[in-house]
RNA sequence: GGAGAGGUGGCAGAGUGGUCGAAUGUACCUGACUCGAAAUCAGGCGUAGGUGCGAGCCUACCGUGGGUUCGAAUCCCACCCUCUCCGCCA
C-alpha cells in the first residue's frame, strides 16, 4: 500500500513513478474520489458533531427531569442526511481503498527503468559453467533413474506435480536441511515453523490480495461448499512477515532475521504451457525463505546483505550464478528493488532464476499496520525484506544437471554429504 | 463436535443506555524533594483520520460485522478468537 498522502500530496509524481512500471494510473479517476472524500467525511463529521452535542443536551435535561422533546425534535431533522453520509462515506473509502490496495509499490532510485526482463540489468557473476565431455541431458532424463517421476506425480495429482523416490527424495531433503543451516548459523536467522494455510487478511498484508487471487489454492474444509476464506501460500514470506503484524516493535527488537523451510503452492495461472517440462515450474515446491523486518534507514543495506546470503549456498554448492538487478517493469507488485539469483543450467545453456530478493520497504508493513517505536517515541512503519535461500525444487534440478556423470551417475556436492550419510554419488541405478 | 466461561487502554481491572475515550492500580515519561537512589508529591502518558499557519478544535475506535436508539463499552443478532471440561484424533 502507497502512503495516501503521498498519494494526495504528489500524485503526479507517484504517476510518473507507477507508469515506469508500465502503470496507467488514472490520476483523474482517482482525485475526483478524493475531492468526494474530502467533502463527505467533512460534512459527515460536522453532523456527528451536531448530533453528539444534541444527544448529550437530551442526557442532561432527562437526567435533571426536564423536558427534552425540543431538543429531540432538533436531532430528528439531522436524521436523514446523516444517515444518507454515514452509508455513503464507508462505501467510498472502500472504494478508495480498493483502488490504493491495486496500486504495486514505488520502484526505488536505483532500479534500472525497463519494460521486461529484457531491461534487467547483470550485476555480477560468480563461477564458470562446466564443460563437459559427453552430451549434456536435462535433469528430467539424468533425474528418471535415480527416482525422479513425473508420471506417477501426474497420476496422483495432475500436471506439474512430481514424486520424488528414493536417493533424489533424499537429497531434496538435504539441500533444504543444509540451506536451513547456513541460514539460521551463519547468517543468523531464527528458524520458524509456519502455517501453510493463512487467511486473507495475511495475504493482503503481503500484496498477494486482493489482486493476485488466481495465482492462489483456496482451501475448503472437507464437507464445507464455502466458509473461511483460506489459502495456501505461495511462499513462506507470508506467514513469516505477517508474523509481526499489527504490532508495534521496540526498536531494539530490529533487525528480526527469520527463516523458513516450506512448501509453496502456486496455481501458475497464465504460465499458459511455460516450462511444462521439468520441476521447473510446478504447482507445489519446497523452498527456504528468508524475511527481515528493519528500520527504514538500514533497509537497503540489509537487501545486499541478503542476496549475500541467498548467495553463499549457490558457492558453497559450487554453482554458477549471476546476479540481476530487475528492471521496474519485471518487478513484483510489493517490491520497491529486486535482485533476483539466476543459477546456471547446462542443459539448458542458460541462467534461469532461483531465488528473488526484494526490499518492500513500508508497503507491505503499512498494509499490515507494523511498526517501532523510533527514537523520537514515535509510531513508525518498519520495512521489511524477504528473500529465497533458496528455492530447493531448483536447487535440485542445478545440482542433477551440473553434478551429472557421463555414466548417468550425479555426484553428491561436498558440502552435502554429511545430510546424505556420506554418500558421494548417487548411481542410477532404479 | 458437545457443555461452560470470557474478550475493555503496555499490563491488571471497573464500568444502572446519557457531560465515558473510558474509574482505579501498575508500568512508562517529565518536574519537585535528595549528594544520588528509593519512597513521596505534582503533571503527562492510546491509535487512526479530518480541519487549521498554529495553540487547538472535531470525528471514529472498548474482539469483528450488522441492528435497536436522539444517544451503545453497556441492549439484540451473527461471526471470530481465547480458556476449562467431555468426545474424536496425528
Amino acid at each position: 500500500m502507497l502512503d495516501i498522502q503521498l498519494l494526495r500530496t504528489q500524485i503526479d509524481t507517484v504517476a510518473a513513478r507507477l507508469g515506469s512500471r508500465g502503470l496507467q494510473f488514472d490520476t483523474a479517476a482517482f482525485l475526483a474520489l478524493e475531492e468526494e472524500r474530502k467533502r463527505l467525511q467533512t460534512r459527515t463529521q460536522e453532523l456527528q458533531a451536531q448530533r453528539n452535542a444534541l444527544s448529550k443536551q437530551i442526557g442532561m435535561l432527562k437526567g435533571r427531569g426536564e423536558d427534552a422533546s425540543t431538543v429531540l425534535a432538533e436531532v430528528g431533522r439531522l436524521g436523514d442526511e446523516l444517515k444518507a453520509c454515514e452509508q455513503a462515506l464507508p462505501a467510498l473509502l472502500e472504494k478508495i481503498n480498493d483502488f490504493t490496495a491495486a496500486l504495486p509499490n514505488l520502484p526505488h532510485e536505483s532500479v534500472p527503468v525497463g519494460g521486461d526482463e529484457a531491461g534487467n540489468v547483470e550485476v555480477r557473476r560468480w563461477g564458470t559453467p562446466r564443460s563437459f565431455d559427453f552430451e549434456v541431458r536435462d535433469h528430467v532424463d539424468v533425474g528418471a533413474p535415480i527416482g525422479l517421476e513425473f508420471e506417477t506425480g501426474a497420476r496422483l495429482s495432475g500436471s506439474r506435480f512430481s514424486f520424488l523416490r528414493g536417493p533424489i527424495a533424499r537429497l531434496h531433503r538435504a539441500l533444504a536441511q543444509f540451506m536451513l543451516d547456513v541460514q539460521t548459523v551463519e547468517h543468523g536467522y531464527t528458524e520458524c515453523y509456519t502455517p501453510y494455510i493463512v487467511n486473507r487478511e495475511a495475504m493482503v498484508g503481503t500484496g498477494q490480495l486482493p489482486k493476485f487471487k488466481e495465482d492462489l489454492f483456496w482451501v475448503l474444509r472437507g464437507g464445507d461448499e464455502e466458509g473461511l476464506e483460506q489459502y495456501l501460500i505461495p511462499t513462506a514470506e507470508i506467514p513469516l512477515t505477517n508474523s509481526v503484524r499489527e504490532q508495534v516493535l521496540a526498536a531494539d527488537a530490529l533487525p528480526i532475521r527469520l527463516t523458513a523451510h516450506s512448501p509453496c503452492f502456486r496455481s501458475e495461472a497464465g504460465s499458459g504451457g511455460r516450462d511444462v517440462r521439468g520441476m521447473i515450474r510446478q504447482h507445489q515446491f519446497d523452498k527456504v525463505e528468508m524475511v527481515q523486518i528493519v528500520q527504514p534507514e538500514t533497509s537497503y543495506a540489509a537487501l545486499e546483505q541478503m542476496v549475500g546470503h541467498a548467495e553463499a549456498i549457490l558457492q558453497k554448492l559450487g554453482l554458477p550464478y549471476r546476479v540481476m538487478a530487475l528492471c521496474t517493469g519485471d518487478m513484483g507488485f510489493s517490491a520497491a528493488k529486486t535482485y533476483d539469483l539466476e543459477v546456471w543450467l547446462p542443459a539448458q545453456n542458460t541462467y534461469r532464476e532461483i531465488s528473488s530478493c526484494s526490499n518492500c520497504e513500508a508497503f507491505q508493513a503499512r498494509r499490515m499496520q507494523t511498526r517501532f517505536k523510533n527514537a523520537q517515541g514515535k509510531n513508525e512503519l518498519v520495512h521489511t525484506l524477504n528473500g529465497s535461500g533458496l528455492a530447493v525444487g531448483r536447487a535440485l534440478v542445478a545440482v542433477i544437471e551440473n553434478y551429472q556423470q557421463a555414466d548417468g551417475s550425479v555426484v553428491v556436492p561436498e558440502v552435502l554429504r554429511p545430510y546424505m550419510g556420506g554418500l558421494e554419488v548417487i548411481e542410477a541405478v532404479l
